[in-house]
This record gives C-alpha cells, sequence and structure tokens, in this order.
DNA sequence: CGAAACGTTAACGTTAACGTAAATGTTGGT
DNA sequence: ACCAACATTTACGTTAACGTTAACGTTTCG
C-alpha cells in the first residue's frame, strides 16, 4: 500500500497541513505510522477517512465533535464485526446487532430529517424560480 | 398586525435573546420598531426571517455571513419586483429578470449538490443497516 | 556535500458566534 | 407609588477550528 507525506495528502483532499495535524491532535484522525527522521507517512485509510471527515463537515454542517460520535459509528462496526465474531451465545449476539441496528436507524432518521428540510428550501427557490421565467415568458409573448 | 417583545421571539424561534440582538448587530436581521422606552418590537415578519435563517444555519450549514448572501437573494427579490415594475424598457426588464433568474439557478445547483451528497451518506448507511439487518435475520433462522 | 524544499513541535494569534455580567432604564399590576 | 419582571447598552469572556511564526530537523537532488 503506497504512503503519502503530508502535503501530498493535503492537496489531494483540498486541506491545509495544518488542519491534518489539528485532526490528529484531537483525535478525529487516527496517527499516521512515521518515516525514520519523524515524517508522518499516511496512506488511503487516511484519505477515505478524511473524505468522510469532509463530507460530514460540509454537507450536514456538523462539528469536528459531532462528527467525531457519527463517524465512530461505522467505525465500531468493523470492530464489533470481530466482537460479534466473538460472541458464541446468539442471543447475546443478537442483542449486540441489536443495538448497532437501532443506532444505525437513528442516523438515518436524522439525515432523512434534514433530507426533507433541504428539499423545502429547494421548493421554495424554486417557486421564485418559476415565477421568474413566468414573468419573463410573458414578457416575451406581450412583445409579439 | 401583532408585535412581540424579545423573550416572546426568543421563546418561540428557540434562540437566546443575545442572539437576535447579536443578529440585528451584525446586519442579518432587520431591525425592530422601539417602543416608547426602547424596548424592541417585532413582528411576524421578523419570525419568519428567524425561520429562514435558523434553516439556512441548521439544514445547510452555512456561516452568517453566508446566509447574508443567500437570504438578501429573496429579499432582493420583493425589492427587485418594485424596480422592475418601474423600468419601462422592456429590454432592461428582461435582463433584470436573466439576473434574477441566473442567480436562482446557482442556488438550486448548490442545494442540488449538497442534496445528492447527503444521499449518497445516506445510502452508505444503509447499506451497513441492511448487512446488520441480514446477520440478524441469517442468526434468527439458523436457531430453528 | 550543500542547499533548497519539505517536515516537525510549540506556542501564540485570530475569527465567528455567541455567553455572561454590570449598571441602568421600562412596564404592568396591585 | 412601588416592586417584580423584563428590557437596554457596554464590554469583557469563551470556544471551536484553525492560521501563523519561530526554531529546528530531514530528504532529495544536482
Amino acid at each position: 500500500m503506497s504512503k503519502y507525506k503530508i502535503e501530498e495528502v493535503a492537496k489531494q483532499c483540498g486541506l491545509t497541513k495544518r488542519t491534518l495535524r489539528y485532526y490528529e491532535e484531537i483525535g478525529l484522525l487516527f496517527p499516521a505510522e512515521r518515516s525514520e527522521g519523524g515524517y508522518r507517512l499516511y496512506t488511503d485509510k487516511h484519505i477515505e477517512r478524511l473524505k468522510q471527515i469532509m463530507s460530514a463537515r460540509d454537507v450536514l454542517g456538523f462539528s469536528l465533535q459531532e462528527i467525531q460520535e457519527f463517524i465512530s459509528i461505522s467505525e465500531q462496526f468493523d470492530h464489533q464485526r470481530q466482537i460479534i465474531r466473538d460472541i458464541v451465545d446468539k442471543q447475546a449476539r443478537l442483542e449486540k446487532l441489536s443495538e448497532v441496528e437501532e443506532t444505525l436507524l437513528k442516523q438515518l432518521s436524522l439525515i432523512d430529517q434534514k433530507l426533507e428540510k433541504m428539499n423545502a428550501i429547494r421548493r421554495d427557490i424554486y417557486q421564485l424560480f418559476d415565477q421568474v421565467v413566468t414573468a419573463k415568458q410573458k414578457l416575451q409573448t406581450d412583445r409579439e
């Protein structure tokens, strides 16, 4: 797997080097391996994670703290998969799965609420747009 | 039209009094009329505007500055309607309308981009959710 | 092997979006 | 007329999310 130095990653993601270090500092981005001389060596996993972060930040308008919680769930999922595999008792396994399911359902409903509100805003703007187009057409037919 | 004192408005909108004054201070919320003794007297227009602001802030994740620009367009529209009515020259009227149309189109595409990204996030989460549900079903059928 | 380009930590600076406190004035009911 | 509840301005405080600078080590390339 290829490794990238900090500037490369920053450019690819449209972030600054400071931001990458900051995200690591607050525990939002898991630390990268270091080179002999102490340089950070990022992997594709880091880039993938950064895209998730930016997506949540820009699209959902989440604070970095909220992103922590939000992302930690999909991360926990990978983690939980190991745990779940290790659970021998079927009843306990079911409960663990149900727990994860519930969390995901909450996130889905949260996103659905946002989607609905965004669509409402879109409708409002479209209505304005429609009025303008109609007004233009009227002007142009009047002209003939 | 009824007038409201600041606390009433704050409660209705789920904001603090400080926030209302702050929004006025930075020019985001147009100033309210004052009572004899200097109390702010808000109208339904203010409440309507505040809902727009909160919507843009919470749903679109906009900064207050971005909201300024964003909202000023629908406000300009009302304003422009007067201007447009006053324009006698049909050619100039058409141009003004086209100008507004273009701005609205930009906003629509901006929102559409956000909607698309949000749907992508939703799909990701749903996929996880689906995996969990499948795992649960498998566990339960195995049981019989 | 030497310099330019890139990296590191540490620490202080900045901006947005309010919170909070103090000192003071206003309203509404009894 | 008075008091409790609400309002005002002014000004300093706070937090998140970085920006910036300094002092210094590392890589790379001719």
